[in-house]
DNA sequence: TTAGGGTTAG
């Protein structure tokens, strides 16, 4: 009778009970079943409607530590961590004994709370209890030590462990390889006489999480010789593996292991399929994943719409924002992230200046990554004071927000400003990387600082052990040519420590036209030819130079060259929003609606550019 | 005790 009562009782709790229904089964129990009330109450405080468990437990005159107990770990349950943590001290001045039970879960909420002195007292309680030679309670208080970071009083107490359950091995491990000490944590993986599949696990997603993937995938291969069923959780490490690789035939083998050992998954091994996908580049198949899963949450949809952000398909990036929007799916702030850099890439500035009210009013702001993204959209649409709006008001900067602002502020031409905030970030402890001296060098670029773009050339290698890339070197040809220093250039490409590559040439080409230098135009232009063979621009403008010098049989020769290798142009497109519709325009595609009327005044504009002194032969020609 | 998504340049 008792254990059946006791199983409604539980069932009656767990579903969802109005307060005055939770009353009248109470008064109920009372009037009809008085011995079963105690029950009842402790039922009670272990069920969600803690409000009136709480009322009903102020009521009983000296409770006992079951009771107590029940609360403590309900509170915490519930992440209700100050009333977790208020019960337990209430427990221990009424001069009850504290219950064994309730110190796992109010060290959590000490955790949870970041309180380490009280999690310390609570810790001095145990040992007093002598509660401490508990395994419960030491992997408990391991945990507490290792999320402040205090891994040595971590590993005292794991020291102190007279027999040890994989629970605390597992524990640790997972501590070591969330601190990047994966050899650490590999020794105590080897040390365990019995594993269980969370060891497994641990040791599989440390490796992910610190890069070493090799070694996740050799573990692995380990957990399967050992006849060790890997879950949900080992698959999704697995696939994050493949992610970060970027290697798809892999992924596919792992997912054909899934179906052929009719492995379960779930929503977040879906988001992992999808997820390695899209870093495979496969960003068609992560969209049939995402199709096909039946439950999807927000990490899903942000993953998607990420996804097609960062594979150059922002339109669809925004489309499928705007869906999830329609299904009442709240956007947080990964999503907005990546539909920030979406109307970024298409110069959507109505959507995006209505998403970056929606995000202030919303307090998105507040997170780095969404201001930054913020920023950097305004800063691209060339609302630059805007964009040091958001700049200033971050409370938070890390090295992308300084990046974004310096390189926003230099390419809208705001050189010398770009210069003096890179002299105040290094005010702070913040480390300049390639990207701040790529803006440095445009700054430089724009503003003609010829020899403040050198030395800043030297010293990210010599200040800052960053080692200049094939941009930082065209940046530098750059800057050399817009002062028209051709010969300077053209040395400093001879010197290059790597292999120019055709942005290069192209800058110095682009250079040696505008300063009539038929000599480096054609060392160029045969550089050109070798690099980007499929580029018609290259050999057309080749064999004019030669036409213009009378050298008749050199151009035709080029001419027949281009027909041999039968090179044909690449299709170029530009693309406008107009009221939240995007318009595309191909070379040479008069398919347009409105082609005619855009047409008249595309050639308007270039009547009014010439006469304003723009020179557009040498674009039309070489595009 | 173990699991999924993000911003900057080219």
């Amino acid at each position: 009778m008792a254990i059946h009562m006791e199983r409604y009782l539980t069932s009656l709790l767990h579903s969802s009970l109005q307060l005055n229904q939770l009353k009248q089964v109470h008064t109920l129990i009372i009037t009809n079943y008085p011995d079963l009330a105690p029950l009842f109450v402790k039922r009670l405080l272990g069920s969600s409607a803690i409000g009136y468990g709480r009322k009903v437990f102020d009521k009983i005159p000296q409770p006992d530590q079951f009771l107590y107990n029940s609360l403590v770990c309900a509170y915490s349950k519930l992440n209700l961590n100050e009333d977790a943590l208020a019960m337990f001290s209430l427990m221990h001045r009424s001069g009850i004994r504290v219950d064994f039970f309730a110190v796992p879960p109010t060290i959590k909420s000490c955790l949870l709370l970041q309180d380490v002195d009280v999690g310390k007292q609570v810790q001095c309680l145990a040992i007093n209890y002598g509660f401490d030679s508990s395994v419960f309670v030491q992997t408990a208080l391991m945990d507490f030590y290792a999320r402040h970071g205090d891994l040595v009083s971590a590993r005292k107490i794991f020291d102190g462990i007279f027999i040890k359950d994989p629970v605390c091995y597992n524990c640790l491990i997972s501590v070591y390889s969330k601190s990047g000490d994966t050899e650490a944590a590999r020794r105590l993986f080897d040390d365990m006489t019995e594993r269980t599949v969370v060891s497994w696990n641990s040791m599989i997603s440390g490796y992910a999480q610190n890069g070493e993937y090799h070694d996740g995938l050799r573990i692995f291969e380990r957990m399967l010789a050992e006849k060790f069923r890997p879950n949900e959780i080992t698959l999704v490490s697995l696939l994050s593996i493949c992610a970060k690789l970027g290697d798809l035939e892999l992924g596919l083998r792992i997912m054909k292991y899934i179906d052929d050992n009719n492995l379960c998954s779930n929503m977040i091994v879906s988001t992992a399929i999808l997820e390695m996908y899209v870093k495979c580049g496969a960003v068609d198949d992560a969209r049939k994943e995402f199709d096909r899963m039946i439950r999807r949450d927000v990490v899903t949809w942000s993953a998607m719409i990420a996804g097609y952000a960062q594979n150059g398909r922002p339109s669809e990036a925004v489309e499928l924002f705007e869906l999830m929007m329609s299904e009442n799916i709240k956007p947080n702030d990964v999503a907005l992230v990546s539909v920030l850099s979406a109307c970024a890439q298409l110069s959507l500035v109505e959507a995006g200046e209505r998403i970056g009210a929606y995000i202030e009013c919303q307090s998105f702001d507040s997170n780095v990554y969404v201001a930054s993204a913020l920023l950097d959209m305004h800063s691209k649409f060339g609302d630059i004071d805007k964009a040091r709006q958001v700049f200033n008001k971050m409370q938070v900067k890390d090295i992308v927000s300084w990046n974004s602002m310096i390189v926003g502020l230099a390419v809208n031409g705001y050189g010398e400003e770009a210069i003096s905030l890179y002299e105040k970030m290094k005010e702070t402890t913040m480390r300049p990387n390639g990207i701040t001296f790529l803006g440095l060098l445009t700054a430089c670029t724009h503003a003609g600082l010829v020899k403040l773009g050198l030395e800043f050339f030297r010293s990210m290698k010599s200040d800052y052990g960053i080692t200049p890339e094939m941009e930082h070197h065209a940046c530098i040809v750059d800057i050399f040519c817009r002062s028209g220093r051709l010969k300077e250039a053209f040395e400093f490409i001879c010197r290059m420590e790597v292999e120019p590559n055709a942005v290069i040439w192209g800058t110095l080409l682009n250079a040696s036209r505008t300063n009539l230098n038929v000599e480096l135009a054609e060392i160029s232009l045969k550089k050109l030819l070798e690099l980007e063979p499929e580029n018609s621009g290259n050999y057309v403008l080749l064999s004019n130079i030669y036409a213009s010098e009378g050298r008749w049989q050199e151009a035709l020769k080029v001419r027949n060259l281009m027909k041999d290798k039968r090179v044909k142009k690449e299709v170029a497109y530009s693309c406008i929003a107009v009221n939240n519709e995007l318009h595309n325009f191909l070379v040479g595609d008069t398919s347009h609606p409105e082609w005619n009327k855009v047409s008249s005044i595309v050639d308007e504009l270039a009547i009014q550019l010439t006469s304003a002194g723009c020179d557009l032969n040498w674009d039309l020609e070489r595009y």
